[in-house]
DNA sequence: AATGCCTCCAACCGCGTGAAG
DNA sequence: CCTTCACGCGGTTGGAGGCAT
């Protein structure tokens, strides 16, 4: 059985938004504020659904969005989280105030692909083009896109591996600058860590009072894993 | 001016995940 | 446990606009 769609199609509109349906879902939020994407186009008066909804308030029509070019620091960065994270566009984009998911994958495909290149480095694996690739090195290292496989965790964390064990790093021999702690910590570690993170630091976006990690520190990962990425 | 190609980016699609029942 | 639902993410697409010929 397949998963039901999340909107009735034939009733809804697609395409480009136009003014006055931005306004709508603009002035909607603003009375409602933001969430139950479902069930907000009806409510507001929209012929769209509801993720549809969500990408345009996410990628367009939030007010604190930073519009404009990315400056020089920002697309390094953007460089250095991603040799860390890989294709973690949502990720990088929480530690780029202003700036969305969409956004940084849009401009890494078309600029800072192309500038990494022109470097002579591979926008894949932030290695030397003309050097050879690594050998694939899964379980004792961040794989080529720059994330380890779920999977590959899951077993490293089963079989009591972690990777405050690895011994290099490579990222880190890319990025000296960098400074990156990573941790991938099996379940039993988990209570402790939760207890003093929100659920804003969880997503590497923000602090709150809810916790005292301090800023500068990232979480990412999910599950039953948790990566604690130190940014110097 | 007309045409074709290229670039950019907004939007769509499908899937993974976690919560709820 | 299993199923369903809603949300969020990453990959991909399509069209508008710019540029070269």
């Amino acid at each position: 059985m397949g998963r039901s769609p999340c909107c009735e199609k034939a009733h809804t509109n697609k395409g480009a938004w136009t003014k006055e349906e931005d306004d709508r879902l603009v002035a909607y939020i603003r009375a409602h504020g933001e969430g139950c994407w479902r069930s907000l186009p009806k409510a507001a008066g929209l012929l769209r659904c509801g993720k549809s909804c969500r990408l345009r308030w996410i990628n367009y029509l939030r007010p604190d969005l930073k519009r404009g070019n990315f400056t020089e620091a920002e697309d390094e960065l953007i460089i250095k989280l991603h040799s860390l994270l890989g294709n973690k566009w949502s990720v990088i984009a929480g530690r780029l105030p202003g700036r969305t998911d969409n956004e940084i994958k849009n401009y890494w495909n078309t600029h800072i692909r192309r500038k990494l290149v022109s470097r002579g480095i591979d926008p894949t694996t932030h290695m030397p083009i003309n050097e050879p690739a690594p050998v694939e090195e899964a379980t004792s290292t961040i794989s080529s896109s720059g994330v380890a496989n779920s999977k590959e965790e899951s077993n490293m964390v089963k079989n009591g591996i972690s990777t405050t064990n690895i011994e290099k790093n490579p990222v880190q021999e890319r990025c000296p600058d960098l400074n990156l702690e990573l941790r991938i910590s099996p379940p039993y570690q988990q209570e402790s860590l939760n207890t003093t993170l929100c659920f804003g630091c969880n997503l590497g976006i923000k602090n709150t009072e809810d916790c005292n990690r301090s800023d500068g520190e990232l979480i990412s990962g999910s599950g039953s894993n948790l990566v604690v990425i130190s940014l110097g």
